[in-house]
DNA sequence: ATCCTTGTTTAGAATAGTTCTTGATCTAAA
DNA sequence: TTTAGATCAAGAACTATTCTAAACAAGGAT
């Protein structure tokens, strides 16, 4: 864990339920540290994911996000606010169990993005 | 439905169980129609998609692949051979039932990718 | 048939996000 | 203190995609 890292880490958690973006932590983390590159920080955020602490959310083609939540979890996107938020699975749900999975085939992971508009937006 | 819509169209349901990338779209439909262009074929796989006719896929931040199956349904990579394959849903099951979807949201549309390893991979 | 109008296609340039390259810098072990 | 290996910074390069502008096609009105 490099100062570099550490910043990068601490910029994904103070901005975790915005799921910044690399260039949205980048611009962060030059406050802390104004020294650092963009690539610096695109190599940090790779390493933070294969390490396992922080999770790299694609949404159609956009900009990945980064997010510090390690808890499964899916993303829902508000079409109409732009936000990104963290849906919890339920107590003893498992994701995969809609889906009629071929006999044999061995699941790693389960990326779900859903797509809608927020309580907040739906007038609520 | 124009000429080229056409061709696109065809060559998307042709190769429906390889879920091609636009440039195999291109490729392929350059057989049928030597004077397309990859702007055209981005432009009808854009308008296919549009009018509902065909689902783009993402996964991660590879290049989008195409599919013309219109039931509900998930996408299996396997990162073994690299393939891509359809999940149908389960008789009466609910993508959405195992998240903890705040109230009030309204949800549109629902993205489910799962990595792993496909039977034939897996040794079965 | 000819002229508009509108939408489509083509080719190439442009863009965005990300990755790569290179040399400099840091760190920890010997 | 030297050395080896990892990491960093800056900018170039890359890839998938979108944009731009001019040419084209189809259909209706004249």
């Amino acid at each position: 864990m490099t100062k570099q890292r550490r910043v990068v880490y601490d910029v994904v958690r103070e901005l975790a339920t915005d799921h910044p973006t690399a260039s949205e932590v980048y611009a962060s983390a030059k406050k802390k540290m104004s020294s650092i590159s963009l690539a610096t920080v695109y190599n940090c955020l790779e390493t933070l994911t294969h390490a396992g602490a922080v999770t790299q959310v694609n949404i159609d083609r956009e900009a990945s996000r980064f997010c510090p939540n390690l808890q499964p979890h899916a993303h829902f996107f508000c079409s109409c606010c732009d936000s990104v938020f963290d849906v919890e699975l339920r107590q003893r749900a498992d994701a995969s169990s809609p889906w009629n999975l071929p006999d044999g085939s061995r699941i790693e992971g389960i990326d779900v993005a859903m797509r809608g508009t927020c309580p907040k937006c739906s007038g609520h």
